[in-house]
RNA sequence: CGGAGUGUGGCUCAGCCUGGUAGAGCACCUCGUUCGGGACGAGGGGGUCGCAGGUUCAAAUCCUGCCACUCCGACCA
């Protein structure tokens, strides 16, 4: 892409409302744009790193056996009432009506309409375990919009639903989804435990909230450091091996970790100097509910003995949404932000450093065409401005790899390709350089 | 929902206390000089001062109401 064709609306001074870090810089990268309290435009940049989280969660679902189909963001009144959902959810479910004045609303989440879907289909316990998930927008008119994207009240979300027989099944279908998520927010850079968390007003006893550490967190987390050192299971994890999955959640459930809500300070004390307590942001949550909206709802299959059972379920949140900003906390420096590269809006980004000049023009024009072909997204930025402009842009929008192509290096047949992660900086030939990006 | 605050050109803000008909920096447009870490000079365009009412000869400024947004607390992917 070439910037003197694209749109990024980069603000040089900071905007009063932006208190942390991940708002002030996808409002100054030109990422995101408020429209109303919580409510935000994602710009081209942003759009571009929303759905690479989306790829991620999206490609980590599929591999754990959840399959994806898209549900309304408009709901109506009606099955929300069958769960009797529709008078508890409060003030935070936007409620509107139609021209005919039936009662519909802007689903905060989706568990209702998921149910309906699984009863019209699904009658036989042959046709389980199932897992269907969907990422939608999800509105929840929060008292209190803040940090941006990361609380907004219109919000990107994948949620996941899982629909078995027993829970032994619902159990094995719940460690699916717990070691994907593992697996998609270590794909995005980020470090994440697992904690013991309250099920909320969706219901249910067993339940885990994904953390990621942050020192601008919105809740305080206590866990032991250990949690910091364990692997994340690889891309070759089988997900249908029950006994194995067990052993992964097993090993990650092993050690202290909680939110402040389920906080034990006695269980935190005897950790000594493994105790670690820290600012923490949720990413992800994860609950299993039984036949909390089945029995209600009727969502029954027929056993092998002829009976029909209320299915047990469970339901699954990532917020890609929150994510981008989560990744920007845990991720930046003074100048700006620096991507992962699996999130990256672009991998690596051209500096003329002499636009209009006779020997930098030809060549970033090469290496541009160079790195398309290889299939790198390069945003080439090819405005007339000063290379300090230049610096002071890239930096702020945190592409991994910037080259840039001055006279000077340019005149020994070098480029500089500096990467944004560590600050190293390197002259090298422009195949090299393509060479380097590309491993 | 309680408490605090803000609303003036695209952005950051000054002006308001003490009423006299709107400013700065950045951004934008033109020309020129520049060009390896957010250049400089000259010229130029752009604002019903959140909205409505009131007081006054006169309101960005004072009064009343409303709206929007932000921050602090209780709730949440």
């Amino acid at each position: 892409m070439r910037l003197s064709r694209y749109f990024l609306p980069n603000l040089r001074e900071t905007p009063k409302e932006a208190e942390i870090a991940s708002h002030r810089l996808m409002l100054r990268a030109g990422m995101i744009r408020q429209e109303a309290a919580g409510i935000y435009t994602f710009l081209p940049l942003g759009l571009r790193v929303l759905e690479k989280v989306c790829r991620i969660v999206r490609e980590e679902q599929d591999r754990a056996g959840a399959v994806e189909l898209l549900m309304p963001t408009i709901q109506s009144a009606d099955l929300w009432c069958e769960s009797g959902r529709y008078e508890a959810y409060g003030k935070e479910m936007l409620r509107i009506k139609d021209r005919h004045e039936r009662d519909m609303l802007y689903g905060p989440t989706n568990e209702e309409m998921i149910t309906s879907i699984f009863r019209s289909y699904v009658r036989s316990y042959k046709d389980l375990p199932l897992i269907l998930y969907h990422i939608q927008w999800k509105f929840r008119d929060e008292v209190r919009p803040r940090f941006g994207v990361m609380r907004g009240r219109e919000f990107l979300m994948k949620d996941a639903y899982s629909f078995d027989f027993d829970f032994e099944g619902a159990k094995h279908s719940y460690n699916r989804m717990f070691v994907a998520y593992l697996r998609t927010f270590a794909r995005m850079g980020l470090r994440s435990i697992p904690m013991v968390a309250e099920s909320g007003p969706i219901g249910g006893n067993l339940s885990h909230e994904f953390i990621i550490l942050a020192d601008t967190g919105e809740s305080e987390v206590f866990c032991d450091s250990e949690y910091l050192n364990f692997e994340v299971p690889g891309p070759d994890v089988d997900f249908t091996h029950v006994g194995r999955l067990q052993a992964i959640v097993d090993k990650w459930t092993s050690l202290y970790a909680a939110t402040s809500e389920k906080h034990d300070p006695a269980a935190f004390a005897k950790l000594g100097s493994n105790g670690l307590s820290a600012r923490g942001i949720e990413v992800g949550h994860i609950f299993y509910f039984g036949t909390k909206y089945s029995e209600p709802m009727k969502a029954v299959v027929t056993g092998p003995d002829g009976t029909d059972r209320p299915i047990h379920g469970g339901s699954y949140g990532i917020g890609p949404s929150r994510l981008v900003a989560a990744i920007i906390e845990a991720s930046h420096d003074e100048a700006g932000i620096k991507w992962p590269e699996p999130v990256a809006p672009f991998k690596a980004m051209i500096l003329n450093l002499k636009q209009g000049g006779a020997d930098t023009d030809p060549a970033c024009e090469q290496l541009y065409a160079d790195l398309r072909a290889k299939g790198i997204d390069t945003l080439y930025h090819d405005l007339d401005e000063r290379p300090g402009s230049k610096f002071a842009t890239a930096d702020l929008i945190g592409i991994p790899w910037q080259i840039l192509v001055g006279p000077r290096s340019l005149a020994e047949g070098k480029v500089e390709v500096k990467c944004r992660a560590d600050g190293e900086r390197e002259l090298l030939s422009p195949a090299d350089t393509i060479a380097k990006i590309a491993s």
